[in-house]
RNA sequence: UGGGGUGUAGCCAAGCGGUAAGGCACGGGACUUUGACUCCCGCAUUCGUAGGUUCGAACCCUGCCACCCCAG
């Protein structure tokens, strides 16, 4: 029997990783995180009714719970850096970063600190014993893309009770056992800060900006209010509509040193594809792959949290590389991760720089 | 000022006397622990305007208005 400190969210995965936990005979201590304390786009205090749904779940769980605030460190070490990104034209992805910074390092520090064996949380991920990440057993939920940033010897210290189930499995589990929350929806949004209408939410912290949209051929064809508000790819939100051959536009660059959003027409715009990535920052959950300069290591990618794997080389220096796709794939984004594979195993990943 | 042309939803655009296609944009929903993409649903009782012909008109006729082109 060990003390496991659960991270719980309010959600049916962490309830349910909190009762596997406490049927295997652990001492079971849960702990909700409240780390942005403001109302959600519902006009209420979605953390509030988490903490209900966390207290209530606990209650009949029949274990200790407590709730925690790690604002001041989600503010300093995740949300300061996604505002930087975005001022700098890019598209972080701040969820990666909130995994390592707080749930894999200040949550369980506070495990420690709690004289806890083991912390333990609701992914859909599973782990080796050497510290290994792999995918969670059900692949329409695996959030190994989301932790590809955490090292061996965090996930040395976790437990994922419910990364061989599948979503399928875990509310049954939940529905058997009485917990009310399981047939909650699933939370989306960003971690902990929860859905909203992101420009709108932008805006509140990253003031307008005001320029043109225009052609490949440098035809304005639009205003937009930010280049920060846009994203390679995105469709929606243009304004744009009866130009051209009258199919959609889509954003394919942002020209940032003249503030100008370059737009293309139609979905397949040989624009929008990228053969290969610039990455750096690269980061490896375990083993560091023995290869040299220039040496290519075949691997499969994610460029997208749920994509499918693809195909690619990836030859580096340092913590910096270059990704080499089979196939070309589709808005390749500055600052979103692409996270590497080998069959089940989460290798770790890198910060997309640049398409090529 | 003559001559010609055009006026259909925010934009583009079918319709040619039988009771308003489609696309884009936009809105809503689904999907989704980032941002996107994608999918589904919705979106003109009304056709520049005022009359007339007709059982019946956006479609025919007349006046007016607006815009465009060519003359001057």
């Amino acid at each position: 029997m060990s003390r496991v400190v659960v991270g719980l969210s309010g959600g049916v995965d962490s309830a349910v990783a909190a009762l596997l936990l406490k049927r295997q005979g652990h001492e079971v201590i849960g702990v909700f995180m409240n780390n942005w304390e403001e109302e959600d786009d519902s006009g209420q205090c979605s953390a509030q009714q988490d903490w209900e749904d966390v207290r209530s779940s606990c209650q009949i769980l029949d274990i200790p719970h407590y709730s925690v605030s790690f604002a001041r460190e989600y503010e300093e070490r995740v949300f300061s850096h996604f505002l930087k990104e975005y001022r700098a034209g890019r598209t972080p992805n701040p969820d990666v970063l909130c995994n390592r910074e707080i749930k894999f390092s200040a949550f369980l520090d506070l495990a420690v600190k709690l004289d806890a064996d083991y912390m333990a949380t609701g992914h859909f991920v599973q782990r080796t014993q050497a510290g290994d990440l792999l995918r969670g057993a059900d692949p329409a939920k695996d959030q190994s893309y989301f932790l590809y940033m955490t090292k061996a010897h965090q996930l040395r210290q976790t437990l994922f009770p419910v990364g061989h189930l599948t979503k399928q499995e875990v509310r049954q589990i939940a529905r058997e056992a009485g917990l009310l929350v399981s047939d909650k929806k699933d939370s989306t949004g960003i971690c902990f800060i929860g859905e909203r209408r992101f420009k709108q939410f932008l805006q509140q912290y990253l003031p307008a900006q005001p320029g043109d949209m225009v052609t490949e051929a440098g035809e304005a064809i639009g205003k937009h209010d930010g280049l920060m508000y846009y994203t390679i790819g995105q469709r929606k939100g243009l304004g744009i509509g009866g130009r051209g051959d009258g199919r959609s536009w889509f954003v394919a660059d942002k020209d940032l040193k003249n503030n100008r959003l370059i737009l293309v027409q139609g979905e397949d715009h040989p624009k929008l594809f990228a053969r290969g990535a610039r990455i750096e920052e690269i980061t490896w959950v375990n083993e560091v792959p023995a290869i040299r300069d220039n040496e290519a290591l075949a691997l499969q990618v994610k460029l997208r949290y749920r994509q499918p794997d693809q195909k690619a080389w990836l030859t580096m220096t340092g913590d910096k590389g270059i990704l080499q796709f089979d196939k070309p794939q589709r808005a390749v984004t500055p600052g979103q991760s692409a996270v590497f594979y080998d069959g089940d195993v989460c290798l770790g990943g890198g910060i997309v720089v640049s398409s090529l």
